[in-house]
DNA sequence: TTTAAATTTTAGGATTGGCTAATATTTTTT
DNA sequence: AAAAAATATTAGCCAATCCTAAAATTTAAA
């Protein structure tokens, strides 16, 4: 058993082809943003990530060279069909993970921000436990009862 | 309901007087490497976090003038009455967070990782969350087992 | 006790993702 | 269409944390 630690920079690190936490940030929220109208602008993005506009500026176009966006100097914001996809999946993984944190009992005030941290942080395996933990759940009626009042009866 | 965003960087920016991800790293480790001797050197230090000696150099000065740590140039590195009660709380957390990742069935190649990851991130409430979810199966053998049956039917 | 080896530090560089201030461009208003 | 307002970009800076290469110090060996 050789326990091989190394610091929260490195883990972070993106070796392979993925993306960096912000990067998924941004994604989120484009994708988010651009669901009624198909774009998004560049100071709605950053209004919504809470940035100033040249760090949105800076982020998208990184993106776009990595064709997760399509984007031209003072244009609009709009998803490749990469970034639609990825972007899709981010935002189950988000949602898959506010709904273990609710099951949790994670006081909803607190909810979004834990949600947000820690969708940067797991492995697609972790996410699997967690969405098998929300089934369970989901099929034994009784054990989520007796959770949820487990949980209550220690606030 | 004004759901307020922001990005992974700005969440774990520290504001207050906590510690960043890779001090809690380094502070985590220099306790349980300082554990039989009470002390450690830098270089042990380096190689149990994989990381380069200048890298370690640099962060044990800063600890050191945080008072997290007791250190002077090529000496040994004691833990201040401080960092040995911060680093006592952090492998709490640590060690929470692992078997709350077991006990959902993380595979056991992933779970330092994993647990790593996510100790940085994750407000007292949420430990305090999957502390209550680990005392909750500890008093309900049968939901414990139903969950273990359940998780490896899915393997 | 002088030399060699091990350890540690310093110096300088890279990356990420923020920021402000100033400038450029586009859109809107008059 | 010219002036004003809104939007976006560029330039340059900061902090954290890693790195390598070279220099300094300490420890061990001959």
């Amino acid at each position: 058993m050789n326990e091989d630690f190394y610091t929260f920079s490195e883990y972070m690190k993106k070796e392979n082809n993925s993306l960096t936490a912000s990067m998924e940030d941004y994604l989120e929220m484009i994708y988010r943003l651009s669901i009624k109208t198909g774009f998004v602008r560049l100071h709605e993005l950053a209004d919504a990530l809470n940035v100033q506009p040249p760090s949105a500026t800076k982020m998208v176009q990184k993106m776009a060279e990595l064709n997760l966006i399509n984007y031209e100097k003072y244009g609009v914001i709009t998803l490749s069909s990469t970034g639609k996809a990825i972007g899709k999946n981010l935002i189950k993984r988000h949602n898959t993970i506010l709904e273990f944190l609710k099951t949790l009992g994670i006081e909803e005030n607190h909810l979004l921000e834990e949600t947000e941290k820690i969708e940067h942080t797991i492995s697609e395996n972790t996410l699997q436990c967690f969405t098998n933990f929300i089934e369970f759940l989901k099929s034994n009626k009784d054990v989520k009862e007796r959770l949820t009042e487990y949980i209550s009866s220690k606030k």
